[in-house]
DNA sequence: TGTACATCAGTGAACGCGCGTTCACTGATGTAC
DNA sequence: TGTACATCAGTGAACGCGCGTTCACTGATGTAC
């Protein structure tokens, strides 16, 4: 098997992002529990022995799937939060919307991220952009907040960690289109706009209905 | 081995809860990848064959553990809600902590139910004893939404989503004691308590904050 | 109360399998001179 | 421009392991008479 149409002879030449491509589509197909590294290695079309050329062991290749998982997911918040425009309040619905948007369109980065159980403290990179991502909603919690009277003024740091607890609840529990998940009347994501809607009139911000 | 104090010989006479309680002891060391039903039987004492006389496969004493957790967690949502006493308000706030409860103090089951992959379709008595579990918090909402103005009234499912979508959420990201998660500013009880509450604000109920 | 017998719930050995990882190796690449 | 050589990224065979599952079997239990 060539990658990306280039020709290999003995070396490869890519195989680290071969790999990770490998380990994406065999979580993707079963989950982070079907990951192997044997046959990470078969997809990518070399021996069993070569990914330790790249990798520590099977579970650092799939930390790294996880990590690249994370940046994914930062940069497309920090897209849709763009900067806070054109309100904090249509930015941070807009970060609810494309956190679940990744989590449909990317099931494997997202199985990879939260159902691996792998240990953040093994991995530093992994708790790095872990962090970088949930910055990005700490960071837009903190434009809305300000945008509220001082008097009634939310923890931001408190409300960041809704959103993401609530978005990842709608993910977990009906984002999946795999087939094994709950049936709804409503989409997900409109059960997730409405919930973020009513959260944030919570909050005393104008909200609509 | 011996189970509960019962002397045996070559019948265990309750190998089938033995292998359940084994099971969950599995999943809580290291999650239901970690389960094998030839460990399962190793620690009920039995050969590695003898679970096929009460389970068709692993996957089957596994979908087992699952059903028995939405089970339990039906109960304590039911008994959290106490048929809307003092309030429904109260009640509903109740059952998120209830929900967070479980999860926190019963993570084998946690895991089993949500992080199992089980495919639902495949075990009637899995999907049954899930829709239970959420017919409780169906029937709070409903209650609650009675509580409301007819005019600004929400739609119960959606409040009964809503409110398990944040349970869920907080419990996956941070109700983990386990080590594998992340720091938090307060308690995960103390995250989900307020989220609740500025959620029924939101709806329009009496809140306080 | 005793006995024959059907049923049930275990045994233990075996199977094929695929995995993670290591090892000595070798072909390819690129750099110093 | 050519060549020696160090370095690198693969190979392929092998290892030990534990798994899920099947099979013919056998010991224990309980019931009919």
């Amino acid at each position: 098997m060539s990658w990306s149409g280039q020709r290999r002879g003995y070396h490869h030449g890519n195989l680290r992002e071969a790999l990770i491509a490998a380990a994406l589509v065999l979580v993707a197909e079963g989950g982070p529990a079907a990951f192997t590294i044997a046959e990470a290695a078969r997809r990518a079309g070399v021996s069993p022995a070569a990914p330790y050329r790249h990798f520590r062991d099977a579970e650092a290749l799939l930390a790294e799937v996880a990590i690249r998982g994370f940046e994914h997911l930062a940069d497309r918040l920090s897209r849709a939060w763009s900067q806070g425009r054109p309100t904090p309040m249509r930015g941070l619905e807009a970060i609810g919307r494309a956190y679940l948007d990744f989590a449909r369109s990317e099931p494997a980065f997202y199985a990879a991220m939260f159902e691996a159980r792998l240990n953040a403290e093994n991995y530093p990179g992994l708790l790095s952009a872990s962090e970088h991502a949930f910055a990005v909603m700490r960071d837009a919690a903190e434009a809305l907040a300000m945008a509220v009277p001082k008097a009634g003024r939310p923890p931001p740091l408190m409300v960041a960690l809704h959103l993401w607890s609530l978005a990842h609840g709608v993910a977990a529990l009906f984002g999946r289109h795999d087939g094994g998940r709950r049936k709804l009347p409503m989409s997900p994501e409109d059960l997730l706009e409405a919930g973020i809607l009513v959260y944030l009139q919570g909050l005393g911000l104008a909200g609509g209905r």
